[in-house]
DNA sequence: AATTTTAGTTGACATACGCAACTATTTTAC
DNA sequence: GTAAAATAGTTGCGTATGTCAACTAAAATT
């Protein structure tokens, strides 16, 4: 295995195309998002009660960038911001039925490019690649490079 | 598999660790690179006539910021730019001494990360893995979502 | 009740990025 | 052989991203 490709190459270079080609069917139906609000949508839809903190834990980034994003999302009227219910420190984000529809379609776009893009792949393969990636997230986790909600 | 993570999904949140986890490495040893640097210094080093115009299209950026970020790699003396021998208009990206070496330390602790993501990964879930992306870089240049040399 | 911690916000600064317009050179069309 | 088109690289400008520090308001801890 001395001339095997490190894991993060084998991925980058596959993660650019795959970015790549999500953002190209973004255009292609004049879907205005980038793949981080595309995730950020995506996290929003999964909780009710998801905070910019917790968004900010995920993407590793500063809070301050997270609270534009949101911004701007707000302002594509994609997502609202509201006071949470217990604790008056914490806003919750949420999508509006606009930001739903978006998200839904990016969605299905998303979905549709991992059809193409897994043409040719046996459920075997494809079961040990789920594999695979399960394995390198539990074993980030316990390395504890960082750890979010 | 409808309830299934689209694969942007997947390879999005371990790309994003994997990423973080080189991060970290690089930083514990104060090598002073971020990721796309080291792509950047990796592909330089496999080609001895590459030049900016190639790595603007691998990364599907713009010839200036490609730019920009080779005069950052030119300042810290990892690379030099020299005229081409055919082509007057082109020029060639080339490692120096210290780039090889800040590459090569880049690279050790690339592979080192591989092998602690990998850990509890069989031979065969490995194999299948690798075989899936292989498809995946294929299918992408059958849909011809960009190409690159 | 005072202090510490958390969530969110704002401003400042640095970097990344795209776009248009430019120069110099090579390739293509005639 | 010459003009036009294309390519490679560069520069300037505006916008977006990202970090950091400092702030307010609210909850948790002491």
């Amino acid at each position: 295995m001395v001339n095997e490709k490190p894991l993060s190459y084998l991925m980058g270079q596959t993660m650019n195309l795959i970015k790549l080609g999500l953002l190209e069917k973004f255009k292609k139906i004049s879907l205005q998002l980038n793949v981080e609000q595309y995730v950020m949508l995506h996290l929003i839809n999964l909780r009710e009660d998801i905070t910019q903190q917790d968004l900010a834990n995920h993407f590793q980034r500063d809070k301050s960038i997270i609270l534009r994003q949101v911004n701007t999302l707000i302002e594509l009227r994609y997502v609202a911001r509201i006071q949470d219910k217990h604790d008056k420190r914490k806003k919750n984000l949420m999508l509006t039925q606009k930001g739903f529809e978006v998200f839904s379609t990016a969605r299905n776009l998303s979905v549709e490019l991992s059809k193409e893009l897994l043409k040719g792949v046996t459920e075997q393969e494809f079961k040990d690649f789920q594999s695979v990636i399960e394995k390198i997230q539990t074993n980030t986790q316990q390395t504890n490079f960082y750890s979010y909600c």
